[in-house]
DNA sequence: TGTACATCAGTGAACGCGCGTTCACTGATGTAC
DNA sequence: TGTACATCAGTGAACGCGCGTTCACTGATGTAC
């Protein structure tokens, strides 16, 4: 029952996948490794096989989900991702803060699916995101010209910080006209970062 | 073993104030009802006779957090929260993303504390936290001077958006200069809702 | 007010269940000659 | 290149454990007369 290197180099994948979306949909404490190898194709008892632990997938599970290729769903197009300034700044806010990103957090940011779990994870899951936030703050910084690199680090963070809010606030609140205007509300707001001062 | 109707009472809202406070701090999913009992000076077999599931205490936990008088660790000083305009905004944002909000979920925020879980709570849940966080956007609204009440609204959306995340991000990172600097810019953020157009 | 009985808050053992993890096993893959 | 053997990816049963929930029981409280 051996597998070839390469296709365990493919499984080890196709689990990782599989747990970044579980994780995003159901929660990190409510998805179960039985159900989780199930749906990579194995059965649970090949896990440790790839993984020293439950922890261990989780920090990889997070680091693949941070992955420009993941979030491709929820990403602005290539075009309207490139646009420089306001308009590269509105696609990508329109982009996270849209209903299809809401809707299917197994595609999506792993903060807003995952906030406040990850508040608690281990240092290296914890370590992971933080790199990824880094790389995410950067890209948004491009965005704003025309101010001190201090300053557009700093709209920056407020952009990624609303953005997160909204959509988990989006997500919890049961009137789907309040939770769509949430998401509208905090686009206009993340333009007006754009504009400010 | 029986207990008078008004001890019966005081038993049951002090297993709502435990589950409150372990449920922020540890997570719904994480937090058992049998530790959760004895966190509240009982054994875990007495649970039904006040509640009918888990679920159940989840919904009136939530109710619980977002109660003004358990949030009184995070809210501004009276003197501070009744300010009107600028200031009363500014010591609302200050407290909510403080170092000692942060650092103390079991006291602060259900949003922050429980955001990607409470997105996949139940109805009754979710329902009370709705009710809840449109009761926080009219306090914030209020601090808007001189906008008309749907810009105010807005703001104070764009604001509660805000403050959301960047308690959320704050706690995730684990840098402890980064999650400073988060809610520092957060805070610097809030202030330019107020000044802004 | 005093007595007899019903109620029920709280106890602690037990239920079935799914969890993360371990392990003996299988047999195709990889390696050494 | 062909053969013999070691490796190890994946299987499926089993581990102890804690989960949410149920239940028979206890005995103080509440109620009816």
């Amino acid at each position: 029952m051996r597998k070839s290197r390469v296709e365990a180099v493919k499984t080890r994948e196709r689990i990782v996948a599989a747990a970044a979306q579980k994780f995003r949909r159901q929660g990190i404490a409510a998805t179960g490794l039985i159900d989780l190898m199930k749906a990579a194709g194995l059965t649970h008892g090949g896990f440790y096989k790839h993984f020293d632990s439950k922890d261990q997938l989780v920090a990889e599970a997070c680091a693949a989900a941070l992955r420009r290729s993941e979030l491709a769903a929820i990403l602005p197009s290539q075009a309207a991702a490139t646009k420089k300034g306001r308009d590269g700044l509105k696609a990508r806010a329109a982009a996270y803060l849209s209903a299809g990103h809401r809707d299917n957090p197994q595609a999506g940011c792993p903060f807003a699916a995952l906030g406040s779990e990850l508040a608690r994870a281990d240092d290296e899951t914890r370590a992971r995101l933080t790199a990824g936030l880094l790389q995410g703050l950067d890209v948004f910084a491009g965005h704003f010209d025309n101010v001190r690199p201090d300053e557009a680090r700093k709209r920056a963070i407020a952009m990624a910080s609303l953005m997160v809010g909204a959509l988990t606030l989006a997500r919890v609140v049961d009137d789907p006209k309040l939770s769509n205007t949430i998401l509208r509300t905090a686009v206009e707001a993340v333009t007006r970062l754009y504009a400010e001062e």
